[in-house]
DNA sequence: TCTTCCCCTCAACATGAGGTTGAGGGTGGG
DNA sequence: CCCACCCTCAACCTCATGTTGAGGGGAAGA
């Protein structure tokens, strides 16, 4: 008896459906009919779908659901191979003058105030070591107007930040300080305006790591729960590895979504 | 009169129609009435329209464009939408990723006022998948079996990266072909995997990167626009700094995050 | 002012993508 | 020979994405 290498319309949905939960007989009728799928059949006429067929309807139905593109492309793609690039011929006689920086290779931002606090040296660039954790919170304190001389910033737009929640200090005496991390972000916000990215446009990036180290801590919640200290070293540890994972992780989806808009 | 700074919906209309031909006032219209747009008003109510609603309209024609997306999904990027999955134990997805090497961080102690770094040269080494945005189409691909097996994770494992649209081949011939940032994405999966996290949990990262794709997008459409090599160039250069930005970005806003977390 | 565009809203209509449903009828294995 | 499964085909449905038109107000030059 030869094994039977294919199966049955009914037979993939039900091996799809899991996964596509959406997937229904009709539908996939329906891409047969728009020429996504072409199943051989059998001499009374049902589909018989090999495994490169459901690889295929697996593919459209994950373009459909992922990238939302519309079957017509689907099918271009699939037979296509990649991108055949529509040309368009067109002008662009107006140079319309836009509000976007288009930023050069800016130049540093002068540290003016020379009076700061210099203590602190510091090393801390642990490659993809996602940064140390367990550093102590305060290596350097910096008061609001040393903060925003070193970070090239003008003191309103500190306030900013600190409005959206990106940086936080703490009130010490009579003033405020902030600590390392204040001062990175401080920088690398001076960074993205320069791109005219607005202080409120980074909020996305708090919001998304307080999701993110939720999740983290999650992950590590058994170790936390035992109150020994070498689990809750244990945990450290996880969370930075976990870090590192996640900066992988981000910038691989990154590229891929950049990748994507057609650059 | 006063430099008039915005325009009015006809003003609008022809300045984008080189562009866009089948833009019209109606559709812009229909745009705002979805919430896509949402541009001032005169005291009689017509609409105001400035630089940034203009950008942001262009932005979103061209997504509907070049990567056909729904007008629903693109208002979501554009505001970080509630992309909703409910969550069984773990914190709600959606969070940006990458813990930084905080780019430049140091209070450099010393006045040699040089051109920053701008961007690394990493290559792919450890998982942590570096950089390069503008490397060519990749250079590796894989057959299925060959990424699971390289990945160090069963085959079973590779589809369910790829159904949540982790991963992503290319149907070609007989099989599918994944290429290098899959298996990057595969061995970070993996490194995930043995903290008990399931792939679905990572969807996570994969609907921030979206969101922050779209954003960086927007900041250098400026450049997209004009066709011209230099400033295509310029574009991805930007893109990789604000990469390389949002990475310090992330990074320190979740050590920040799970410092919270009494760790 | 008057005239002529341009703009506004709101509701009804249009169109196409992406399927679904049902009628009517074969197929096949227990 | 029965019942679950499969087939086709046409009609129908829903949703996204706009379009059109009626009815009416604002702006600006002659």
């Amino acid at each position: 008896m030869a094994e039977r290498a294919h199966m049955s319309i009914g037979e993939v949905l039900s091996l799809l459906q899991q996964e596509f939960p959406d997937v229904t007989i009709s539908k996939i009728r329906f891409l047969e009919s728009q020429g996504l799928l072409d199943p051989e059949r059998t001499p009374s006429g049902y589909r018989k779908f090999y495994e490169p067929d459901i690889e295929r309807l697996r593919w459209i139905l994950m373009q459909q659901r992922e990238n939302f593109l519309p079957l017509r492309v689907i099918k271009d793609r699939l037979e296509g191979g990649p991108d055949a690039e529509p040309l368009d011929l067109e002008g662009d006689p107006s140079a319309v003058a836009s509000t976007a920086p288009a930023p050069e290779p800016a130049p540093e931002p002068e540290p003016k105030a020379e009076a700061r606090p210099s203590r602190a040296d510091r090393k801390s660039q642990a490659p993809s070591g996602g940064g140390a954790l367990d550093s102590g919170p305060t290596a350097i304190s910096l008061t609001r107007v040393e903060l925003a001389a070193s970070a090239g910033l003008p003191d309103k737009i500190i306030t900013e930040l600190e409005r959206y929640g990106l940086i936080t200090g703490r009130p010490m005496g009579r003033d405020t300080l902030y600590d390392e991390d204040a001062l990175v972000v401080a920088r690398l916000a001076a960074g993205f305006f320069r791109y005219g990215v607005e202080a409120r446009h980074l909020r996305m990036y708090k919001v998304a790591a307080e999701r993110e180290a939720s999740f983290f801590e999650q992950v590590v919640l058994p170790l936390v729960k035992q109150r020994n200290p070498a689990a809750r070293r244990q945990a450290v540890d996880n969370l930075a590895e976990l870090a590192a994972l996640g900066e992988g992780l981000r910038g691989a989806m990154l590229r891929n979504a950049l990748r994507s808009y057609s650059l």
